[in-house]
DNA sequence: CTGAAAGCGCTAACAG
DNA sequence: CTGTTAGCGCTTTCAG
């Protein structure tokens, strides 16, 4: 391994000055800085990161605690997408990711712990409510910590508009004639299984339509299996009386709704009509192609990186803590217009 | 912070007794064990992992690095499932995984001086072998790899076996009667692609079946877009003289061939009969459910985390280099039988 | 602008 | 079984 004093003997200067030249300090003069850097790329010297944050308390690693209750992890198709714009932003700014796992057994300062080991600059958190407890001693600690998933006091969370979403979805279906809607959600524990199914009732509310819980099934978790559980019900509940559109509050569970309702012969959009929430890659592709809410998850992830990033290198940040992202209507073929 | 020395202190004994003590060197005494660990418990102490990566060279993190090619990272549906089972098998040996990405421009040493800077103590291939240049310094360096995608020599590589898939898929065509059989193939440039077409031939000589290029057309890369391509160009090629049945190399791209199918009014399996390889999360959610070949990806993480650590702690390895994971046969209904 | 020296938290001989 | 000591590679005052 070819260390900062190999390239100081062989540049004729000091260790420090090299540490000074790869640090982009001023003080170094230009000759002294070309003649170091060409030495160090002849030698085929990379800093040594371990021992750099062992000086300076900065690992330049951020962690990551994704949800297990989806138990899907790099998996899941919404976070990892954020994911993965999260990593590519902060890796702009010198950062790489590590997995929080809880490492250390079923302790409560299990994530904590792991973070400590590694010495982490800044937490994402990528966990829900469910879970409040066992990041709570994240929380508490004085890690720097941004959330895409929960929503906490005073830690910035960066996330969807749920309830933009849900109107848009909504208002559409509305515009487009509809009048009985039903709502298939996503687990209600979850911040958007709970804001979507909150503006899914507000909706109804302001239009003066009646709430009816026989239109409304709660998906027990993200999977297709469960998706298709909750399709087969709805449809069981509202057999006799087909409601003419449904709003769902998930993408993956809309395409098994949409496959579930098509094998009992119920098409769509022509006996109902389907909306659904995330805008997924397969959305486009499937049988009629869905017409739902998109989420922008780039942005997210970018935003997620840009806050995490600021507070950790104490920039100003000016954002409140809960800064929202703006979602958008994807027109496609699963709904139509009704007249009635 | 809270250091070996205050535990040290607080404990009675000596910094190095705390070390060996949290090492588990054998010859700590019971008592002075229980101690250290009452008061480390009690002052909040945690390791310091770059103070330990700096004095033992051994970092604890193994580098991922993931194929640009599918610009799709974190998010490709089969790399990720495999990168989720290697991540929670390295963990359990203690190891946490970091992306490896070109942070230093786009030198050729740029993959391994980001590997040399966080100091990693062994590798994760999974790029394809368009990148072969890119990662051919990491593969010169000493730096422990193992590959879950391309075949480098002496380099292990954990991956499915694609000539037994493919095999497997076509004799079961062969078996429900089909005689002409067409392939739509993944990029011919990756391993899977060639391995899969290759048997999709050798399958063809086998038989004492004729080869007909109209019959075989290549999607460009992995997106349901190039699918789409894909299977428009097949219909094209073939309308006057459609096969009775179609080996796809791919889940993603069948799930896409079998819409865009159905679009123009040809019945699977009644018209043509599909076979996908991969056995997607979504594939048993498709209409019909998709016949296809299962790659065990849980397996080849955990098998690529079990060589890939072996290798870093010098233990035994009872394996060749290329270490082929069975696939299996998985029967839904994008098959049937024909008689002629 | 450059260098000497101390130290970050931990480990690894080596003595005892 | 325990402690002393000398680093690991880098940063950071502080002098020069």
């Amino acid at each position: 391994m070819v260390t900062i004093y190999d390239v100081a003997k062989e540049a004729g200067c000091s260790p420090a000055t090299v540490s000074k030249a790869f640090n982009n300090y001023k003080s170094v003069s230009e000759k002294t800085y070309k003649k170091i850097m060409e030495v160090a790329d002849r030698l085929g010297y990379t800093p040594n990161n371990s021992a750099r944050a062992l000086a300076t308390k900065k690992t330049w690693l951020i962690g990551v605690v994704l949800s297990q209750e989806l138990h899907a992890g790099i998996t899941h198709p919404h976070f990892s997408e954020i994911l993965q714009s999260f990593n590519l932003r902060v890796s702009e700014y010198g950062y790489d990711i590590v997995f929080i796992s809880k490492r250390f057994g079923d302790k409560a300062s299990s994530y904590l712990e792991h973070c400590l080991y590694r010495g982490v600059d800044g937490v994402l958190l990528a966990v829900g409510a469910k879970f409040r407890e066992e990041i709570q001693c994240l929380l508490d600690s004085d890690l720097k910590c941004v959330s895409v998933e929960g929503l906490y006091p005073n830690v910035y969370t960066v996330i969807s508009d749920n309830r933009m979403g849900s109107l848009q979805a909504l208002e559409y279906l509305y515009f487009l004639g509809h009048r009985k809607i039903g709502h298939i959600a996503c687990p209600l524990d979850s911040v958007a299984g709970r804001e979507r199914f909150e503006a899914y009732k507000e909706f109804l509310e302001k239009k003066g339509l009646e709430y009816n819980p026989k239109y409304v099934v709660e998906a027990q978790d993200y999977t297709h299996e469960a998706g298709k559980v909750a399709a087969l019900e709805f449809l069981q509940k509202t057999f006799d009386d087909l409601p003419t559109a449904v709003f769902v509050a998930y993408d993956d569970i809309a395409y098994v709704t949409m496959t579930t309702f098509q094998e009992k012969g119920v098409r769509i959009p022509e006996d109902i009509s389907i909306i659904g929430f995330d805008n997924i890659k397969l959305s486009s592709f499937m049988t009629p192609p869905l017409t739902t809410i998109e989420q922008n998850r780039m942005l997210i992830g970018q935003k997620a990186a840009d806050v995490l990033v600021s507070l950790i290198e104490d920039k100003p940040i000016d954002e409140p803590y809960e800064i929202r992202i703006p979602t958008r209507l994807i027109m496609r073929n699963s709904c139509m217009r009704i007249s009635d």
